[in-house]
DNA sequence: TAAATAACTTACCTTTAGTTAGTATTGTCA
DNA sequence: TGACAATACTAACTAAAGGTAAGTTATTTA
């Protein structure tokens, strides 16, 4: 049988493989959000990596930043319709989650 | 409302968001492995990160290692209940990947 | 006897992530 | 007016994770 992976299963993780992406998606899942908002639910991280990671979820289409030319500027991040597609797969990460604690056996 | 992040959600995502594992998982769903079979589907993979990736899957319970005192000694990787039940997240994550072929909106 | 295979380990170096501090713009307080 | 605060970053530096290549042990095959 063919047990090679599929390149776009591969790539998919490339993005979800990535430290605070998951976390990040999860967060934008409930809404659009301003970049302190986001940091404030994920104190453990820092603001450059969260720029850094908005930066390439930008890049690979899976949010958009919207800039609200108030003042002051506001800009907020949004899934896109590729983003808002992983829900299905952070609920059966949340149901994982929830089912086995993680960690222990 | 609550924004704030799930604790269990969160362990979930250290270990599914770290290089390799979500591959390493989704190639042990297909059953029982050796080492050798692994690194060969994933090529791009060292095995010193197999090796290392192999051990926290064990102590995090995802994975058991048996080994097979025959000559020469054969050491297969099996998922446990517990990583038998990421089927359904990694179902989600083939879709989605099949869906949008990630890289470009 | 030489070379090969499985399952790792070690040493070394590069890339990624973490920490701390700083910047530009605007708003608020005394 | 002047000091301080908030937002959304950026820069500089250190620490940790990952990549590369070679070595190890035991056994088997040519």
């Amino acid at each position: 049988m063919d047990d090679s992976l599929c390149p776009k299963f591969e790539s998919a993780f490339e993005l979800l493989g990535k430290k605070w992406t998951g976390l990040i998606i999860k967060v934008l899942l409930t809404g659009p959000k301003r970049f302190k908002d986001i940091s404030d639910v994920i104190p453990a991280m820092s603001d450059r990596m969260l720029s850094e990671r908005c930066k390439e979820l930008e890049l690979s289409g899976v949010v958009i930043r919207h800039v609200y030319p108030e003042t002051p500027v506001r800009i907020e991040y949004e899934l896109t319709e590729k983003g808002k597609d992983l829900f299905k797969v952070m609920e059966e990460v949340g149901k994982w989650a929830e089912k086995w604690g993680s960690t222990c056996p």
